[in-house]
DNA sequence: CCCCTATGGTCTGCATCTGACCCATTGAGC
DNA sequence: GCTCAATGGGTCAGATGCAGACCATAGGGG
């Protein structure tokens, strides 16, 4: 039994998808996750792509598509570029494959053991006087976006905190699991009473990050995480 | 400043190589780790091609230069197969790039988040009756084995305690950040008084795990984590 | 002894990916 | 108004990677 763990460990696939797919998966989650708002504009395709490690054309061929599904516009010329549209219409139809419950016990898992490491280690390391702004700023977005735009501006705030535990790792892995996260989270109504109660969790986490206090900022992200994923079971589990 | 990190994060690489050199990776990783232990079979070339999720020729030219490297040897026939030769010879010439600091904290980072949580899931999940012999066999592995072969089994163990957690992609995790860090042990000499110390504080661990003592194991854990993290930034930092 | 089976070894055709090159478009500045 | 620079748009050759078919080899069972 222990054998049959270690060789799924050894042996788990090294390539997920193609490079095209996983272009057009990385450019939505940047979206998705509140990295690129709406308007902003992408690199220039050839920096994109360099740094994506990717052929221009691969890229090229992922924007053309996440362009012809409404997501991004590409203008030509001397201030041209890849604009993200703003698409509040909402026609996102995200297709969600209903998660195994071993699946959601994974991704859940492994949310609460880096979210709640990196508030830990973001409290040891924060340095309030730069960052107070910071994280102060993205609890208002959080508090004051639609609830169209509340699942980005959420995601942009865990990963603010996630960044201050200074890894960019840390920080990869954060955005990794959250877009797993988000997927299931599609799935299910979005209701304001439970928007405003992570707020007030937001702001504990925040407060006790900013204060240094380790564990209480453990605490209350374990907290938050806890209800949420308490949500995704009652739906989904 | 966040607008750059956040940028650094939606636009990192997709692909860090080619299919090639990721399966020659991924073989001397699951080797290092001591996932599959010298003498044993790996599976048909088919079957493990299809289990990473690469082409058959492409794992044979890993497994080739693995073979010419003297790590692996192919056998023809009914009962042929792969098989992971001895290289007691500890002819292992690793290539060790220094690390720039920022890189060190990185993955200490990393690793303390993961380990860390892990520990601690662990010990809320385990059911002791079951765990408790596996886990003592590997702490036995420990402390038996000669100074060539005490890193794969010290992964051994701290790869069997993060799967008590029960996640697939949190072992997967631990088992990356691990391969990061073991080869920048590999750069600095492994001293005898040291592995008694690790070997005492993996006891600690093990016992804190099974008890069920969740902080009394992440304590625990911790403490082994940051031995190990002075020693690395006392040689290389 | 012969045949069957599980394995590594090899070849071929096809899809994908990449780097390099050139073209088209737009606006800013001279 | 012209020119230039920055950008997207497109094409092509070559490299890489992959699935499938077939061959070669060794051992086990009839």
């Amino acid at each position: 039994m222990a054998a049959t763990s270690e060789a799924a460990l050894a042996f788990r696939p090294i390539r997920t998808g193609n490079a095209f797919e996983e272009c057009v998966e990385r450019l939505l989650q940047s979206i998705s996750l509140g990295l690129v708002e709406p308007g902003q504009r992408l690199p220039a395709e050839r920096d994109l792509a360099t740094r994506l490690g990717v052929g221009r054309v691969t890229l090229r061929e992922a924007i053309g598509e996440l362009a012809a599904a409404g997501w991004l516009e590409s203008r030509r010329g001397r201030h041209g570029g890849t604009f993200v549209l703003d698409r509040t219409t909402s026609d996102a139809v995200r297709r969600v494959a209903v998660p195994t419950r071993a699946e959601l016990d994974d991704v859940l898992v492994l949310r609460r053991v880096l979210e709640i490491g990196a508030a830990r280690a973001a409290a040891v390391t924060v340095t309030p006087v730069v960052e107070r702004a910071a994280l102060t700023a993205l609890l208002d977005e959080c508090g004051c976006a639609p609830a169209a735009r509340y699942r980005p501006a959420d995601s942009r705030l865990h990963l603010a905190i996630a960044g201050l535990a200074g890894s960019p790792s840390l920080s990869a892995a954060v955005a990794d699991v959250r877009v797993r996260v988000n997927a299931l989270l599609d799935a299910i109504p979005l209701i304001e009473r439970n928007i405003a109660h992570s707020n007030a969790q937001h702001r504990t986490v925040v407060s006790a990050v900013l204060d240094g206090r380790a564990d209480g900022a453990a605490a209350a992200m374990a907290e938050h995480l806890d209800g949420s994923a308490a949500l995704l079971r009652g739906f989904l589990g």
